[in-house]
DNA sequence: CGCCAATTATGAATCAGATTCAAAAAACGT
DNA sequence: ACGTTTTTTGAATCTGATTCATAATTGGCG
């Protein structure tokens, strides 16, 4: 039967994700702006015409690349949903897990910028960007699992709202937060600075304003950092702490 | 005297006006993609040597343009911040400038996202950038006049945050609100349907998470609603409301 | 006005790098 | 082993940004 065409099937795969491999590693050695499909290609000991029966164009790689990382930044979050704490607890919990990982790996972040300008976008290919989008669905479920769980605990009230549309302001508000940060100077010549702790505050009050329990006093940071250094602990304590952008480094002696 | 000089540097500054004005055109009929320096420099009827004395990049035209952009933006904020109405409202009415702009002026939002993507942003010049963060000051300066209000009044109580820190919620979740609705398919994906109405919303979720008077009920479509509707009359009454993403196309015949 | 030095404009030439495609090689089935 | 199909190759092409030697213009001056 078509046992072939399975083998080689396997094997294109098995090339793709070669591609996809050193790429990464040369973006992260050398930035974005770097990578050559040419030199891309030579690296993976294939030649350019390989190169680009996989990828139509750059534009298409690199939203592939954007898509497979989002892997990785999936497991961050499913901990974070799967935590065993209150609801709300665990949204932060994931607004958490979306900081760290910006932190741990800023050049994906790059890329998935980039990645979601319409110029480029529209660069790739029809299947790829369907590939995209359908890769970050279990990100939204994991998001979406706590929020039906606040729900049928009663810790909020989703007054009509879908689970989406109920964690759009946490979705939007943070990847705002991530555009503004890496847009180099323009929070510093807004003298914003920590912007991330800031995130964290205003997430705080954006939960309250939904009504979810329990409410968090936002003119207390002792209880904010201590509720951020329970989480740290108990749902990524492979995370330092001390790099941890959100955590101040308030007192503590 | 010096007078020679001005005289160069004023029509220097007018060529440079010709040049962005041409190309922003071009950008709204071709689109970003399609923009070709040497092309610019023909239909400005310049060589391409000449556009590369005001410009060291593409990219650093780019940013030149978005800078430029904020112009026509901040007159929306500022009509928003000028308002007579509850501090509340105006920052509502800020909101609603945000969006119309990006109603109004699609492409703009395209290129500013384009910008400030690090890949784009490093490759401008350093002058450039500076430039672009400072165009964005008398914004944020609009913002924080509303904020000021706010905290004097009692509206709100800023709790030892700055005005800029203040408002950085509500920048954040537009900011992220327009890069989701400018990616292509992503909120379809998570069936979000009506992203700005949505925003409206959260904004209200924020605002009275952050105890800003006078409170909103989130669950009443009907007053959210009005108060668009008063804000748009009032302010924007040179918008079409039946265009306006926002206010709800319920009822009313 | 005519001339020289300095400044500015020009656009053909260069360069960078993505993409294509005719030819060569490898794999397949018989 | 052989003809056919599929896959790989990389030199050639193409696109478009950027440079820079040359030409033109300008300002100043006798």
């Amino acid at each position: 039967m078509g046992s072939v065409q399975d083998r080689k099937k396997r094997q294109l795969a098995e090339r793709e994700q070669i591609f996809l491999d050193r790429a990464w590693s040369m973006i992260q050695r050398e930035g974005l702006l770097n990578l050559q499909m040419a030199r891309l290609a030579s690296e993976c000991e294939y030649s350019v015409g390989t190169l680009y029966q996989h990828f139509s164009a750059k534009e298409d790689l690199l939203v592939a690349l954007a898509t497979r990382s989002v892997g990785s930044r999936l497991e961050l979050y499913r901990r974070a949903a799967d935590w065993q704490g209150p609801t709300r607890h665990r949204m932060l919990a994931i607004l958490l897990a979306d900081i760290l990982f910006a932190q741990k790996e800023p050049e994906y972040f790059r890329l998935a910028q980039y990645v979601s300008t319409h110029t480029v976008w529209m660069s790739a290919s029809e299947e790829r960007r369907e590939a995209a989008l359908l890769a970050s669905v279990p990100i939204a479920d994991a998001v979406a699992s706590v929020v039906r769980e606040g729900v049928s605990r009663g810790d909020v009230d989703p007054r009509g709202m879908s689970e989406r549309e109920l964690c759009s302001g946490l979705w939007s508000m943070s990847e705002g937060m991530h555009m503004l940060v890496s847009a180099a100077g323009l929070l510093e010549a807004h003298s914003v600075p920590r912007p991330y702790q800031l995130l964290v505050t205003n997430t705080h009050a954006l939960l309250n304003g939904l009504g979810w329990q329990p409410l968090q006093p936002l003119d207390d940071p002792e209880q904010q950092n201590a509720l951020l250094e329970q989480i740290m602990t108990e749902v990524f304590p492979d995370f330092s702490m001390a790099t941890c952008p959100v955590v101040s480094p308030t007192d503590s002696e």
